[in-house]
DNA sequence: GTAAAATAGTTTATAATATAAACAAATTTA
DNA sequence: TAAATTTGTTTATATTATAAACTATTTTAC
């Protein structure tokens, strides 16, 4: 039977964010802007929702003195990914 | 760069109607029902939405006397679902 | 035979979501 | 010093998914 994809994922920009931040240490916002195509409105709204849920940790400081915002997948947000991969397996076989 | 995900079939109802027509001949309404753990009237809905794009084709008849309702996938559905497949294996590796 | 429940859906209303537009605050450039 | 750029956040809007309400027929139970 079909498992249930988990919502918070299963959206292009966040799986995007995500995926991204998988394959890299911490990412900046601007970088995670450029590479998911999104507008920084979207992107910031995200953030947040994949920080609530505790997928990500989200670090504000200042490079030089513009501000800078950091980050990082959590233990949490790497289980729930390969959960949600392995869910979408069932998709999409593979 | 991450591709686009087509809208029509990343939304998890809509994806399990189609992995379900990609396995199969054609289907039934009551069938695509249980499988995918799908209310009837949401069902419906994406099921016209997925007609609409040409993605399935939905045939109406009886059996007996009851309402027959027959999807099956098409070419371009088909190509559509692959598309999608291979855009997103880009953000879950595989 | 008829009232109640089940089947097989559709249509409509609502709640959730994604997205963009508008805004803010500082910095850099011309 | 005015205009543009950077780096975001907040708010409004449009889209979407979903369920609730409805329809029409058929089967079952009394």
């Amino acid at each position: 039977m079909l498992k249930e994809l988990d919502p918070l994922l299963h959206s292009q920009l966040r799986l995007g964010i995500m995926s991204l931040l998988m394959s890299v240490d911490s990412a900046e916002f601007t970088f995670l802007k450029e590479k998911t195509n999104s507008t920084a409105g979207n992107l910031s709204v995200q953030l947040d929702k994949l920080s609530e849920a505790g997928y990500i940790t989200v670090e504000k400081s200042f490079k030089g003195k513009k501000p800078l915002t950091t980050c990082m997948i959590t233990k949490q947000g790497l289980k729930a990914f390969e959960d949600y991969v392995n869910a979408l397996k069932g998709y999409i076989g593979t």
